[in-house]
DNA sequence: GTGAAAGCGCTAACAT
DNA sequence: ATGTTAGCGCTTTCAC
C-alpha cells in the first residue's frame, strides 16, 4: 500500500507537494503536478483516510438515527439520506436504536468523539433540551421528528396537522368513536400526532378518551393483533388513525379475518402513502410525505454547518397530503 | 477533549501505561490501574478511535453491500446484520449499489484500502471469480447471494431449491403456463432461481420459453406494473413465481384490479414470507428463510477471519421452506 | 512493572 | 513554487 512518501521518491518532489496535488492547492507548478498525478496512477495510490482524519479531526462521515431499519418508512427514509449524503461526498453511517435512550445514548457519546461530522436524528426518545445539552454545540439535524427547532434545524411534516387531516377526515366520513395508534407515545413526534388527533375531536364537537390511544404499535403483526383484540369487542371501533401504512394494513387484514367490512363497519388510515396502500383490498387511505425533497432541504441545510457556517436554526415544515382511497 | 497523555499527567503515570490499561494488558500493577482508570472517569476521557485505526491500521468497522435499503427483504436483511456487527463490537456502514457495476466497484477500492476491515455481499452484480481478482486476499462473506463459496464464505438458502419447491407447488396445482420475474437477472442469485424454475418445469415434463422470464422487477409498483401488463392479453398467464413477496402483492393487486380470480384464474407465489404476505387478499404464499441464523452464521465466520484465522470457504446452504397461504 | 521513543499517513505553518 | 518540520492520538518495541 503505497504512501504520498513513495508518491514523493517516485515523481520527485516533495511530499507537501504530493498533499497539495491532492488537495487541489492553488501554486503547484503545472510540471509537478504531473509528475504527480502519473505517479499516483503508477502506483495506483489512493489517500489513507485515517491518516488525513487523525491530522484533520473530521470524518467526512454522518450518522443517521433510525429506531430500526425494518420499517418502510425508516428504511425508505434512511436510503434516500443515505444517497443524498454520498452524493455530497460524505459516508454514512446508519445507527439502529430499538427505542432504546440508552443505544440512543451511546450515539451521542460518539458524535462528542466525533467519531462522526454529524448526526442526522430521524426519531428519538429524548427532547430537543436533553439532546442539546448531551451534544453541546456538534452538529445535528432532524428530520421529520417533531422537535420545534429551537436547538436545531428542523425540516418534516407538520405532524399535528397532518393527523389532523386524517382524523377530520374519518370524524367526517361520520366514523366515532375512532382510536389512534402510535410506536412510541414518548416521543415529540407520537405527542404532535396525538394533539392533532384531539384537536379534530374538540373541531367536531366531539370528546375521545385517553383510552383509544394505543402505545408501541410498529409492525405489520402490531397491527393485526391490536385488530384482533379490539374488532372482537362488543362495540368495536368506527374508524382508525394508524401510525404507519403497516400497521394499518395489519389492522385492515385484522377487520377483514373478523368479518367487518372496510370502509363500511370501520374506516382506516395511515401515514406514509407507502405502495403497500394498493395491495389490500380495499386499498388504504394515507396521509402522503414529499421525503425526497425533505432529504434535499435537510442535506442543503447540514452542509452549510459542515462548512463551518452557523445560522440559526431552521424549521421547515412542509404540508401533508391526504391520499383517499377505499378504506376511507 | 483529553488525550491519553492528559490521562498520563492526571494519574502521575506514563502513557504507555494508560494504553496498557486501556488495552487489558497483563504486568500493570493494582496501583496504577486504579489511578489511571480513576482519572479516566474524571476527565471522562474516550478513545479517539482514529489515533488506534492509524496506528493498528484496522478500523473495527465493516461494510455491507446491499441493492437498495428500500426494499423490505434488504432492509430486514441489513437490520439484522447491522444488530449482529454492533453486538460483536463492529460499527456498519452500510452501501447501496442500486444494481450498478459502477457503484459496486467504489466499494471493492474501499475494502483494498482498508476504509472497512470487511465486507458483507447480499447481492452483486459480478461474478466470485471478478470479486476475488478486485479484493485480493481482504475479507469477504457472503450472505445468500448464489456464489459457490469457491473463494468466499457464503451462507444462505438454496435458491434453486428454493424456486423448484415454489414453481413445482405451482405446476402441481394446474398452474401452467407460469411466468418468473427477478430483481436483476444477470446476477448469480437470479440464474439460480432461473435454473429452479426450468427444472420444474421439467420435473413435470413441460416445456418453459425464455419469454416467461422478467427482468427488473423490484417494487411494488414494478409488481403492479407487470400485472397490469401480462393479465390483460387473451391468454394471461395461470401462475407467477414472484422475486419477492412485495412483487407477489402487487401483481396480486393487479390481478384483482383486472378481474382475475387468485387462486382460481391465476395461483401467485413469492419469497422471504414477509407479513405483507397476511394483508392481502386472499393471503399470499411464500418461500420463508430463516434469517436470523443465516446472519449468525455468517458472522460466526467473519469473527474467526477478522481474528486472522484463514480456514477454506465455507458454502452453507439452509433449506427453504413453503408456507403456503390461499395465493395457491 | 514502567517509561522513552519511534512511527502509522497525512496536512499545514513556516521557511526559503 | 517547493521543501522541512512538527504533530494529530495512539500502540509497541526496547531499555531499565
Amino acid at each position: 500500500m503505497p504512501t504520498i512518501l513513495d508518491i514523493a521518491r517516485v515523481s520527485g518532489v516533495s511530499k507537501s507537494t504530493v498533499s497539495r496535488v491532492l488537495n487541489h492547492h492553488p501554486h503547484v507548478s503545472e510540471d509537478s503536478r504531473r509528475k504527480v498525478e502519473e505517479a499516483i496512477k503508477e502506483l495506483s495510490y489512493v489517500r489513507n483516510l485515517r491518516g488525513v482524519q487523525l491530522r484533520l479531526q473530521r470524518n467526512h462521515t454522518i450518522g443517521i438515527v433510525v429506531p430500526l431499519l425494518d420499517h418502510p418508512y425508516f428504511s425508505r427514509l434512511a436510503g434516500i439520506l443515505t444517497k443524498t449524503c454520498r452524493d455530497a461526498g460524505y459516508k454514512m453511517v446508519i445507527h439502529q436504536t430499538f427505542f432504546s435512550q440508552d443505544a440512543e445514548s451511546e450515539i451521542y457519546d460518539a458524535l462528542i468523539h466525533k467519531e462522526v461530522d454529524a448526526l442526522i436524528l430521524t426519531h428519538s426518545a429524548f427532547s430537543e433540551e436533553e439532546i442539546k445539552s448531551r451534544v453541546q454545540d456538534q452538529i445535528v439535524v432532524v428530520c421529520n421528528e417533531q422537535f420545534e427547532g429551537a436547538q436545531f434545524d428542523t425540516v418534516g411534516v407538520d405532524e399535528e396537522e397532518a393527523t389532523f387531516i386524517a382524523t377530520d377526515h374519518l370524524l367526517h366520513q361520520g366514523a366515532f368513536p375512532l382510536i389512534f395508534c402510535g410506536d412510541d407515545m414518548d416521543s415529540p413526534l407520537q405527542q404532535k400526532r396525538w394533539e392533532g388527533f384531539k384537536r379534530a375531536h374538540a373541531h367536531h364537537g366531539l370528546e375521545c378518551a385517553d383510552t383509544c390511544c394505543h402505545n408501541k404499535v410498529i409492525t405489520i403483526e402490531d397491527g393485526v393483533a391490536l385488530g384482533e383484540e379490539r374488532f372482537r369487542t362488543a362495540s368495536p371501533p368506527k374508524g382508525i388513525v394508524a401510525g404507519s401504512d403497516f400497521v394499518a394494513a395489519g389492522l385492515l387484514a385484522a377487520a377483514n379475518a373478523v368479518g367487518l367490512s372496510v370502509p363500511e363497519d370501520v374506516k382506516i388510515i395511515g401515514f406514509d402513502d407507502h405502495p403497500i396502500c394498493l395491495t389490500t383490498s380495499p386499498t388504504l387511505s394515507s396521509i402522503s410525505y414529499a421525503l425526497d425533497e425533505i432529504a434535499l432541504d435537510l442535506m442543503g441545510r447540514l452542509t452549510q454547518r459542515l462548512q463551518g457556517k452557523n445560522p440559526e436554526p431552521l424549521l421547515i415544515k412542509r404540508k401533508p397530503g391526504l391520499v383517499r382511497r377505499g378504506s376511507s
